[in-house]
DNA sequence: CGGAATCCTAACCGATACTG
DNA sequence: CAGTATCGGTTAGGATTCCG
């Protein structure tokens, strides 16, 4: 029993993940991505902060700070360290004097960008439908 | 001033609106769809539950409830609520003995099911990925 | 059946201070 | 510059009970 890793547990059959079930290790990571941050960094990595240029770049952690605007230091270093643990970031460090960071989407956080992309979107341009909404449900009260 | 309603503010001007400032309204409704419960709701109306099937339906309560396993009552309620405010559901009571309800998305709701629907699967075919990458992390410790 | 209301505790998270 | 560490408040969120 002690000798079968997890590597080998994973290869010995192909999972059906099901995100519906709250035991199912892809719910914990749906879990994980539907965060704020998380779509707040990645779109950020991706591109989406420099005018609708849109095209992934690498940046700073400073620039990341400034540009998720009410961004605590400990919740981006955390959302950072989680976003490189789950291999959608790389995280560089050249030593200068002082140092620089830099972070930059992997291929698996492309893959991701392209749909906290639409996500972000989506907010922006339904942001009045759903005010006329809940100014209408208020009303009925 | 204090005869400016809500209404006119919003039509007074084409607002830019930018997720990545905090005080921006599309940022706070961008927090609300980043969140758990929300994706789960709108991927269980989408039909996502119903075996792949994927063709949105109207559900009850119970019906939710057992599909979206680990969701308590006051969660479930909960979310049902802002997404019904923000115009992503409606709510249909029939006045049985005891009484139905039934949830479904409307046509706002649909248009951003698509995207959260992307959300799960991504999370689901992507969970073997993940956890190669965290276990490589996690070994260079 | 589909909630509402209450209580309560875990965690999240922001603020602050300190470090290489 | 890019963090770590600690503390304390807020709140998410579970468990329980009761109701139409």
């Amino acid at each position: 029993m002690a000798t079968r890793n997890a590597a080998q547990k994973r290869s010995q059959a192909k999972i059906e993940y099901n995100a519906f079930l709250a035991v199912c290790p892809s719910r914990r990571l749906l879990d994980r991505i539907s965060d704020k941050w998380v779509v707040l960094v990645l779109c950020a990595l991706g591109g989406d902060g420099a005018g609708s240029a849109g095209r992934p770049a690498s940046m700073r952690y400073s620039e990341l700070a400034r540009l998720i605007a009410g961004v605590s230091q400990k919740m981006l270093t955390q959302t950072l360290r989680s976003l490189e643990r789950d291999g959608l970031i790389t995280r560089t460090v050249t030593p200068t004097v002082p140092v620089t960071v830099e972070y930059e989407l992997t291929e698996l956080g492309v893959s991701l960008y392209t749909t906290t992309r639409q996500l972000r979107m989506w907010a922006q341009e339904h942001m009045n439908d759903v005010d006329r909404h809940r100014e209408e449900y208020d009303a009925d009260s």
